[in-house]
RNA sequence: UGGGGUAUCGCCAAGUGGUAAGGCACCGGUUUUUGGUAUCGGCAUUCCUAGGUUCGAAUCCUAGUACCCCAGCCA
């Protein structure tokens, strides 16, 4: 097992459960992921995906997937598709079949028929800006519906005509009989049911009505038998409203809700709403566009599972809100790349370099591992001849102490093969450096120099070897640390124009056999993926540049 | 001037009365045919502030302060 596989951190949830297991309180854990398909799920879900299925694992209970699919208008099944695909992409499994709240419709009708009966529900034809006005405001208390005190029989009655159908969308509702002046506004009678005279994806034409969030979620939890009903720290203040139901129905488990903050990440912006508004209005290709945090996005960019959830225990638990800097991230990706990913040589900013005295047509062949140091990952071909590309900002002339890479007059080792020498820079018209004559010490394959001391190292390809490569650099989508919290600026002021940059990249040949969503680490640059989709389509060749190696010389040049 | 939360290193985060874990980032050394990796070392006399209790407080008490969430027929 790798490092970034390691025993998983310990949280204040899984310590109450243990307690409570200890306790005897609680036999077996049964968690859930409740997703509502109304978009696709970004790095965010994925930290509530690894907890919920985790703490699962943890105790060997249990977890569900559930659609929370209780606003037809916005959902669809390309939602579902994508988040059912990508929880299993992650490396999970749910237990048994994929739960739907909409297939809990009867019995939560039937539950909201008790609670009429039970006088605790009625029928409330307030419209929505006097549902407002009677809601009363933060610091004052609301009022009661001029149809608080209707009979049952006239509520039952009201509540199957709205099933029925007799009545327009948005003219009555059922609301729950609670506490108008409750300081917690979640509890002024809030709303059970509302008419939507829409099909549902799932439902069809069944049903014209449709239960709120509030009345769905936590029957729908005790209906699955879900002993932990782990979710976000906004809906705490919805905790005295799911118990009340739980309480005031005959549901046949007592599910406990335990809220925990939500990831956010620098750089980034996780609200489905804007994710969506990037998508939409085109700012990004698609859900899965390589710069999305959606775990689709992710996904395409390289990320692997392993990486994700590394990244999500390394992150922790609490209930204090803060910013996860993205540099976590790149980190929890790096270290699962370094040890998993097969090296490869590819040039993205070429120089021509003439290997002078190495014979016009000689071509050797260096076999060469496909990882450091791991042989399990087998090996690969390069060619090597007298003509050779290599990056451009690896040579430098009049170039500092400091800098150990290709000078004029200088040595420097070419990855895998021999020790070079510079003799010689020509230059265009303008005094762009267009090729360099170099000498090889053909005593140097595979041993250091006599007598002195190389110490930089470059990667290269041969030119009449090279294979061209589409390749997509990307960075952060934004350039702004926190696009999302200046009240006055649209985070699509943010949006970084240089996010994505298209070059061709001449790579070493044993590229062409790359399968799609395949990593590898371009040697000294960093980890590229092959496109899931385009790549070798027509047999071109396309890479995703997922995430760059540390580099220090960068930072030593920034220092000046 | 309502209710509910949260405050420990630049960031994340342990710690629940016995004298501040760990990770990221950063800085420095060693190794290295990736300026990568690995490895070693440095990095909070101090835990939002001010009082108090105690032999002893990040942990208990008191009074403040800052920030987050809630007034959708969204979830």
């Amino acid at each position: 097992m790798s490092n970034t596989e390691a025993t998983v951190a310990p949280n204040f949830i899984r310590n109450l459960i243990k307690e409570e297991l200890a306790e005897g309180q609680v036999q077996q854990v049964i968690t859930r992921f409740p997703p509502e398909p109304n978009g696709y799920l970004h790095i965010g879900h994925a930290k509530s995906i690894c907890l919920n299925f985790g703490l699962a694992e943890y105790f060997n209970g249990e977890c569900n997937l559930r659609f929370d699919d209780t606003n037809p208008e916005k959902e669809s099944q390309e939602y579902i598709d994508s988040i059912q695909e990508d929880v299993r992409w992650l490396g999970f499994e749910w237990s048994g079949k994929v739960r739907y709240t909409s297939e809990y419709f009867d019995q939560l009708f039937d539950y909201a028929v008790e609670l009429i009966k039970a006088g605790k529900a009625y029928v409330c034809e307030l419209n929505a800006e006097q549902m407002r006005e009677y809601r009363g405001t933060l610091t004052e208390a609301g009022k009661n519906s001029p149809f608080r005190d209707r009979s049952v029989e006239e509520n039952l009655d009201q509540f199957n005509r709205m099933r029925a159908g007799e009545f327009a969308d948005g003219t009555k509702v059922l609301r729950a009989k609670i506490d108008m002046s409750a300081p917690n506004i979640n509890l002024r009678d809030p709303i059970l049911y509302r008419i939507r005279s829409v099909p549902h994806h799932q439902t069809g034409d069944k049903w014209c009505i449709y239960p709120s969030y509030d009345f769905a979620h936590g029957q729908s939890d005790a209906l699955e038998g879900i002993t932990h009903s782990v979710c976000t720290l906004e809906f705490e203040d919805h905790r005295p409203l799911y118990n009340w139901f739980i309480d005031n129905l005959p549901v046949p488990a007592k599910p406990k809700q335990i809220e925990f903050s939500r990831l956010n990440l620098n750089y980034t912006v996780t609200s489905k709403r804007k994710l969506k508004q990037l998508v939409d209005e085109g700012f990004v290709s698609g859900w899965d566009d390589p710069r999305m945090p959606t775990i689709s996005g992710m996904r395409r960019r390289g990320y692997t599972p392993a990486s994700l959830r590394h990244f999500c225990d390394l992150v922790g638990v609490t209930r204090s809100d803060g910013v996860v800097d993205v540099g976590m991230l790149y980190h929890a990706l790096r270290a699962d790349l370094e040890q998993n990913a097969p090296r490869a040589m590819c040039v993205l900013d070429p120089i021509k370099v003439t290997i002078t005295n190495y014979p016009d047509d000689q071509v050797e062949e260096y076999v060469v591992p496909s990882h450091p140091a791991d042989e399990s990952m087998g090996e690969r071909v390069i060619p090597f001849s007298k003509n050779l590309l290599i990056e451009a900002e690896d040579f430098m002339e009049d170039a500092p102490k400091k800098f150990f890479r290709l000078t004029n007059g200088g040595e420097v080792r070419l990855r895998n093969s021999y020790v070079i020498k510079c003799e010689e820079v020509i230059k265009d018209a303008n005094g762009k450096i267009i090729e360099l004559l170099c000498t090889y010490d053909a005593d140097t394959l595979g041993k250091n120099p006599e007598g002195r001391k190389v110490k930089g190292v470059i990667h290269w390809v041969s030119e009449p070897h090279a294979v061209p490569a589409e390749v997509r650099l990307y960075e952060n989508l934004f350039t702004d640390p926190n696009p999302d919290s200046n009240k006055e600026v649209n985070f699509l002021a943010h949006i970084n124009p240089e996010s994505l940059a298209v070059t061709t990249g001449y790579c070493e040949p044993s590229l062409l056999t790359a399968a799609p969503e395949t990593v590898f680490q371009f040697e000294r640059i960093g980890y590229f993926c092959a496109d899931r989709y385009d790549h070798g389509v027509d047999g071109k060749l396309v890479f995703n540049k997922t995430v760059g190696l540390k580099d220090s010389w960068a930072k030593i040049q920034n220092k000046g």
